[in-house]
This record gives C-alpha cells, structure tokens and sequence, in this order.
DNA sequence: GTAAACCTGGCA
DNA sequence: TGCCAGGTTTAC
C-alpha cells in the first residue's frame, strides 16, 4: 500500500487531529510486526503530548513534547486511522491503539505485519541512516545527481530508482508509473540511461508524486488514509497491474516482465 | 544479480 | 490449491 504519497497522505489527513492531543494510554495488543515491538513503548507514550507530524520517506513520524518520537512504517498492508468516538472494539489486526485525551482513539492495523513501530529520536534513527534524498526536495534529488549513477552502476534503472539509499519514499507502483512517463523500460541498465533521461526522471517523479498525493494517493486493494479514506491515484495509472491492457497513449498492448522480483509493467512501444 | 524470508488475505 | 500483493532484509 504505502509509498511516499500515501504516507504524506495519511500524516497530512491525521496532523490536524493529532497535533496538541495528549495520549492517556497506550495498548500494545501485539508486539511482533517486522521487528518485536519496544514493550517500553507504551510507558515512553503514555501521558505525552504530540507536537508535531513528519514524514521521512516512507515513514510517518511523530513528535512528542519530551522524550524521543514514535516512528512508524506501514509495510505492505499498515494503516493508522483516527476513530474519532473511540473504539466499541479493536478490530482484527489492530496491534496498537493510542487512546487521546478527547476520547478519539487512533488505531494502527497492519494484517500482514510488514510495519514498524519504534520510539526514536529524529536526527539520529538508525532506519534514517542510510536513506537518500526525498524526491520532492529539488535541491537534492537532480538529474545530475541520478546521472551519477551510471559510471558507478549497471543495474536496472528500476532498480536504482526502487534503492531507498539512491532515492527514499519510491516503491514499485510509482516507479511503473515514472518509467513509463519517461519513456524508459524497466530493464534498461543504468550506463544506458541518457543523462536528459535522467532528468526527466527526476522531474517525472516530482510531477507523478504530487499528482498522487493530491489525488490522496492509490488504493490499489486495501489503502485508507487517517481518517478512512480510500484514495483515487489509482484511477490514473497507465501500467501499474495493467498487463494485457491496451495503453492509453498507443493502444499497445501492456507487457509485465520482472525486475528485481517485482511485477514491472511496460508499454513496448512507448518505452525503450 | 536472484531467491527466499517475514505474514495474511484475496482471487483464479 | 496455488499464486499474487504497496516493503525490507538476509542469504546463496
């Protein structure tokens, strides 16, 4: 579910709910997601106040008025929703609950249990350590700065642009998206991408992200954003799960091939 | 490089 | 019944 716009889709839908709440409890309901839940993490919560939503990548941070923040990651299938009455119930799959002092409780669910859930301090996470720039700020993530990846790479464009450490917040519904914009084959290797490519990529990536996050991201199966909303990204795919397909530019029909272990989808006329 | 691992759920 | 899924990490 969650790449970089759906994240920032989810903080910005919750901040307005979130920021200036206190957090009266916490319950823990089950501790092994992708790693096993802090089981001081309830302590370090309770009675502490959120001050402030971020996003790093594809993580949703928040900030507390004293101590370290909570860092989550959804996975695959996490969500983190605001049920404003409180909950009659947990339902299944909700492995932590956030009671708030209005009485809204925030509930985070993930099926698969892909996600993560860490108390940490901002500016020296170790899950941030190795991650590159955001796509979305322009003075980091350039063409130029892509380019550089071809003397010293010649693995698949795709797979450059899905390295967290190369870009953070891309995964593998965005980056189909990015590709074909531009142009380019999943399978091209990277020494063979242009450098006006390169560009283009990058400025692709900004536009299709925004784009995204305006429509408030894709709901390719099970995304909800803060407040329970499906979002409507999806409707405007032009390959992601499309194979067999007739593309919307040239009427060719949309071939799947795998890069990396991921379904990549392709138009072969528009993309070289 | 690729494959499998971690999990559950949905679909053919 | 088997295969696939928005992610990340680890192991051949």
């Amino acid at each position: 579910m969650p790449e970089l716009p759906e994240v920032e889709v989810v903080r910005s839908s919750l901040e307005p709910l979130l920021v200036g709440r206190r957090i009266t409890g916490v319950q823990l309901r089950c501790a092994s997601l992708r790693r096993p839940v802090d089981p001081a993490l309830p302590r370090l919560l309770t009675g502490r106040s959120i001050t402030a939503t971020r996003r790093r990548s594809k993580y949703l941070v928040l900030d507390l008025d004293q101590g370290p923040s909570c860092i989550l990651h959804f996975g695959m299938s996490g969500t983190l929703i605001h049920n404003p009455g409180g909950l009659d119930s947990p339902a299944r799959h909700d492995h932590l609950l956030f009671e708030l002092d209005d009485g809204a409780v925030l509930s985070f669910n993930d099926p698969r249990r892909f996600g993560l859930v860490v108390m940490d301090d901002y500016d020296s996470c170790s899950l941030f350590a190795d991650l590159g720039p955001e796509p979305l700020q322009a003075d980091c993530f350039t063409g130029a700065y892509l380019a550089g990846f071809k003397t010293r790479s010649r693995r698949t464009i795709k797979d450059i642009l899905m390295d967290q450490r190369v870009v953070a917040g891309l995964g593998n519904i965005y980056v189909n998206e990015i590709l074909f914009d531009c142009g380019v084959r999943p399978r091209r290797r990277m020494p063979r991408v242009s450098r006006a490519e390169c560009a283009l990529l990058v400025e692709s990536s900004r536009r299709i992200l925004t784009e995204a996050i305006e429509h408030r991201g894709s709901t390719v199966s099970d995304f909800l954003d803060g407040i329970g909303r499906r979002g409507g990204y999806q409707w405007r795919h032009q390959v992601y799960d499309k194979v067999g397909e007739p593309c919307g530019h040239c009427g060719s029909v949309i071939k799947l091939v795998r890069v990396g272990g991921r379904s990549s989808f392709y138009c072969p006329s528009c993309q070289d």
